[in-house]
DNA sequence: CTGTTAGCGCTTTCAC
DNA sequence: GTGAAAGCGCTAACAG
């Protein structure tokens, strides 16, 4: 069917072990014979087979990347860092996106074992905690270093590489007190995440170091979406003194937030003042001018995949767990400005 | 290293063949024997190699995916619907990012053949002349199924689905015609893609319908991207007449379309109305009441993939172009509506 | 029902 | 410099 390294080695009067030579530039081939195999193959169309030689070698060329959302754009960035320089090196990308469910999440650990992948990066469900020993196991068993992108375990350590997420809850919260603001919501991701955790934690100690009291009333767990925070918005409204600044710790409850405040007719930054987390792809074209602390992804992607690449070089200090912080930029753009005004 | 199917073997008393038909239920094997068997690969926590398995079958359980920007959350929902109903095949997905980059493309085209993948799904990239023969002797060489997404290919007729974009660029045209509008500009995309090229040509069949004189001056080429739409927005007041309504023939142009509406302090639609192409995530939060043509790229992706195991399955057929059209749909929201004001 | 054997298409010693 | 041969981990006749 299909042309072999065998058809070529007949065709060009060597052996298969000649054409391998020359694939692989692995030692010297006589540049007579060299340039005769390379026309011939050529000629024939001949391209070499990834399986074949993965077998050979008992190595693959290709990684997995493991999402909870190929929907989302933030994750689209990671997979563009990761695929930008993967192509450099050469590898492969295969893809798995688990919708945020566990169960896939392992489906994929197991694919990747099959294939034998090189490593593997991945950013694990969040909200997840009842298959924690199923998922430490398929961790253990598989062999295959594995990198964390943008999301940490818990209960695991591994390698990785991560936001530095009190340092993103810290610096957003300064930013508003020092532009006058004392009564400072929140709206947190899942308590379960360590991210939601950290920002929540940057965020107290701001208002501690600026002996600003801690007001359990301004502080709300949302689920990283939309709805949960338009109605937790909507909440802070409904006692008597209302925060004057809000921040919202993902890009889809800054979605949130803000359709809650267009329903209130409350302007941005005039009624209230607003800090997200993350880009919200061009809301600044409605006129919105969202101050946010940014994670840029796509370096997210970049970095992981060099942590990757390596640990696959060091073999000697294998088994070490390198992490990576990367601190978030923060970008003002005027939605956190002090109005003054009394709600 | 890790362990084989020999070990298997040798651990169980039986030989390899035995565990290669427990693992593939290929015949029948003894209760007694067959447990023994999964008994010991629990044990020795074996996973078969995919790599050797696809060496020896000749046929590997992935396919391709090639996309022009994976940042872009259409593309993510095409990839989701592919990878969700090749997940219950049993397939896995191989990820190819171009930046809309021939170069990229076709050497992703060259790693589809290399790893002799099964089947390819792609979008090709847009506004490309320059690299026809290469791609074409590429698909040609290729000897692989491949499935076009979303957008078609004018020198080289492929299997593919696609949007029905005359139909799109009619329904949009007449709902305003319907509306009260007899003024309609359009900005469509570049004229060297056949979305661009229907859309306009449903556009002008609505118009002639309707006996509404087609003028030039209403009709703009953009590039399916925000800046130039921006512009072109604009440019539709710098002449006397300027039309009362907008059709924006993707979702970021209608993105640029609203930013210079929005500067030039105009209601949408009040002052000019809008259809755009394609959702605009989360647009009517912030007061936007966007009626718009839509694809669905999450069905597309099913479609093709289905599409691809249909070819894949009949074997007799080969070579044989199936294309699917699928009709968008008009999703009215209100910024459609005509108010008679004269501009 | 199960074992033997011959590959699948490459890479890699080991000779010459 | 180049060839022969073994082997990577599995599947698929073919016997028995």
């Amino acid at each position: 069917m299909t042309v072999t390294i065998d058809d070529i080695a007949k065709q060009a009067g060597v052996s298969s072990a000649t054409i391998s030579r020359v694939l692989n530039n692995s030692s010297y081939v006589k540049e007579e014979t060299r340039e005769k195999v390379l026309k011939v193959i050529e000629e024939m169309n001949y391209v070499p087979s990834a399986i074949a030689r993965s077998l050979s070698k008992r190595e693959t060329s290709t990684i997995g990347i493991i999402v909870p959302d190929i929907t989302n754009s933030y994750f689209g960035e990671i997979i563009k860092g990761i695929s930008k320089i993967a192509e450099d090196v050469g590898l492969n990308i295969i893809l798995f996106n688990t919708n945020n469910n566990v169960k896939s999440e392992l489906k994929a650990l197991e694919e990747v074992k099959k294939h034998r992948l090189k490593g593997v990066i991945m950013t694990p469900c969040f909200g997840n905690t009842e298959f924690q020993t199923d998922f430490i196991e398929t961790i253990r068993g598989i062999n295959i270093p594995i990198v964390l992108v943008s999301a940490d375990l818990s209960y695991i350590n591994l390698s990785g590489v991560f936001v530095d997420d009190v340092m993103g809850g810290y610096e957003a919260t300064s930013a508003l007190i020092k532009s006058g603001h004392k009564k400072i919501g929140i709206i947190t991701g899942i308590m379960s995440s360590s991210s939601a955790v950290n920002r929540l934690k940057g965020y107290k100690r701001a208002l501690e170091e600026n002996d600003i009291p801690i007001i359990n009333d301004y502080i709300k767990e949302g689920n990283f979406d939309l709805d949960i925070a338009y109605e937790l918005t909507k909440d802070f409204f409904k006692r008597k003194n209302p925060p004057t600044a809000i921040i919202a710790c993902s890009n889809r409850m800054t979605l949130g937030v803000i359709k809650a405040l267009v329903e209130l007719k409350m302007k941005i930054p005039n009624d209230m003042a607003l800090i997200g987390f993350n880009k919200v792809e061009l809301i600044d074209i409605v006129g919105i001018d969202l101050s946010y602390m940014e994670d840029s992804p796509m370096e997210l992607g970049e970095v992981s995949m060099n942590l990757l690449l390596d640990i696959l070089k060091s073999r000697e200090d294998e088994g070490k767990i390198k992490r990576i912080n990367i601190p978030p930029k923060l970008i003002l753009k005027g939605s956190e400005i002090f109005h003054g005004k009394s709600l």
